[in-house]
DNA sequence: TTGAAAGCGTTACCAT
DNA sequence: ATGGTAACGCTTTCAA
């Protein structure tokens, strides 16, 4: 390359990194150059020089039946991972969709400057282990038993609350919570939420935990039960993901009509969401957003830039049929 | 690292290798370090000696909103971009997620061992630009000005013939095609499959073309215009993603029953069709064997193995509600 | 069985 | 304004 342009190699590589020192002249012939010979530098070498990949990884959980399953399979996720990537590119740097790490083996394949990690679990392997390496985490939500201020995550708070209020205005007295595995923070935050609003207005919590991974039936079960209750609840705030699904079979199976008789948020968006019958009102976490807020903050932690304390980010209410006031 | 070890960097990179030239007592002692010192190979270095990343890129196409929305947002791309993350996984590479690349300024970030392209456009200017540089390439689904073989897709015809068979058996009589833009292959192959079909069974062929962007009210729009033919469908093989949604609203609001008076297959699955009413029979595209296929494929391109021609992945139709016979 | 040295492509530094 | 050289961390080749 640099022969063809009749140039030093240093000359090369300060024309392409805009380095104002060249010539115009021989800055010229030197990208004529570039282009004949159709080169273009390696990013591994320039990794290796600079000692950054300019590639962030970003880890999902892996389920237990196998690989074929790392992400879940709900539009938050989908959008989570799009902007993410998109994040990542106007940057300037590229996203790596990677399993996560779970001993050394994995975390030599993984040469990234950060990795995100999503819906970290209580004391989250993945994050013992990237901590002992030294290569800077990021998570989405926060793990429970951490105590950091690498994260961003859901006001789940404002969330449960703004859900609660809109209940309480569209007429339910008696609100039930189904929430899952505290493990994870989005529902021990949201139960606490919730929890506390209740103490709040005076009312007896009623919780039911379900099992996320079979949320739609584990919920109809758990709503069945709710419903045969001397005093039922006349609202459901229902968390998992796909377990309002539950929630509205439940209901019809019982006869119960929503929103009539009981009312219904669930507490992630997704398009199914919009086609059930009735529509669901939901509890819109905001994935983009807090993709292009893990993405920024993994800029900061990576280029020494100091933050506060976490990044929350505020979720929106999408109301639709299943909250509507008689 | 090796003079902690007290050995040569020969040594340690016949360790990490799995060499088998190294003596066991050395080969412990190496390992050994490794531990005390948290040492792990550079990804960068190695790619650079090996010229090899290790890496495939995935490049969904960029929509005009911008870089938010490059993934639609359909369940179906979300099965392909895990599946093929974890199929690159289980062969010891990586899965980067990019933009199409527009230049070479996108070409020169991309150091890739391999780039699979999802859903390219008629003449896509990125596989223009990849081969221009060099750099393997394979398509899921195909360009369909492009003589190339290396390619994965979706049998659509055998998907649209047993669709169309089952409403047959079914009881319709006279089935509309939704389609759209033929610059994809996947509405151009299956049109053409449906017309000879038609041909077949000596039926005059019914297509509307929608707009793949807006699919929901475009279909509705369609359906309804269909519905006041003097000879109506009472069938509908509705491809666009989205657009059975578009159907069921248009029945709906004709009074028309489905599948009691209009039948209805979407040409692609996803989970709203479960949910809808009445819950609606698709032709399951099969992303996850989609993906493994085109994983298997770049893996062959770059190895230097040949393949007799494309790889065809077969459908799956999924019976459900909309096309139950009365 | 082990080691020394060269070289992958790039950029920083020091010379000219 | 430009060039030479070293060094980034690894693997391959050749030598001992």
């Amino acid at each position: 390359m640099a022969s063809h342009a009749g140039v030093s190699m240093t000359t090369v590589s300060d024309v392409v990194n805009g380095k104002g020192r060249v010539d115009p002249a021989t800055r010229q012939r030197v990208l004529d150059s570039v282009r004949d010979v159709g080169w273009r530098p390696r990013r591994s070498a320039r990794a290796l020089r600079s000692g950054e990949t300019g590639i962030f990884a970003l880890c999902f959980p892996r389920r237990e039946h196998g690989v074929q399953d790392w992400l879940l399979n709900a539009d938050y996720d989908m959008a989570l991972v799009a902007a993410c990537a998109a994040a990542a590119v106007d940057s300037g740097r590229q996203l790596l969709l990677a399993p996560r790490p779970t001993d050394l083996e994995d975390l030599a394949r993984l040469d990234v400057d950060g990795v995100i990690i999503a819906d970290p679990q209580e004391h989250d392997p993945a994050l013992r282990i990237l901590d002992q390496a030294g290569i800077p985490t990021v998570t989405v939500e926060r793990d429970i038993r951490r105590d950091d201020k690498w994260w961003v995550g859901t006001d789940n708070t404002g969330g449960a609350n703004s859900a609660l209020d809109h209940l309480t205005r569209q007429g339910a007295r008696r609100i039930a919570l189904l929430t899952a595995d505290e493990r994870w923070s989005w529902f021990a935050d949201t139960t606490a939420a919730y929890r506390a609003w209740c103490a709040d207005h005076r009312l007896r919590p009623l919780v039911r935990t379900i099992n996320a991974d079979d949320p739609r039936t584990s919920a109809a079960e758990a709503v069945r039960s709710l419903l045969r209750l001397k005093n039922p609840p006349d609202a459901v705030l229902a968390l998992p993901q796909g377990s309002a699904l539950g929630v509205l079979d439940a209901a019809a199976a019982a006869g119960i009509g929503v929103p009539d008789d009981l009312k219904l948020i669930a507490g992630i968006d997704s398009q199914t969401l919009m086609v059930s019958q009735p529509p669901v009102t939901a509890i819109n976490q905001q994935p983009m957003r807090i993709a292009q807020a893990a993405v920024a903050l993994m800029i900061k932690r990576v280029t020494g830039d100091d933050v506060p304390g976490p990044t929350l980010v505020a979720t929106d209410l999408v109301v639709r049929h299943s909250t509507a006031s008689l």
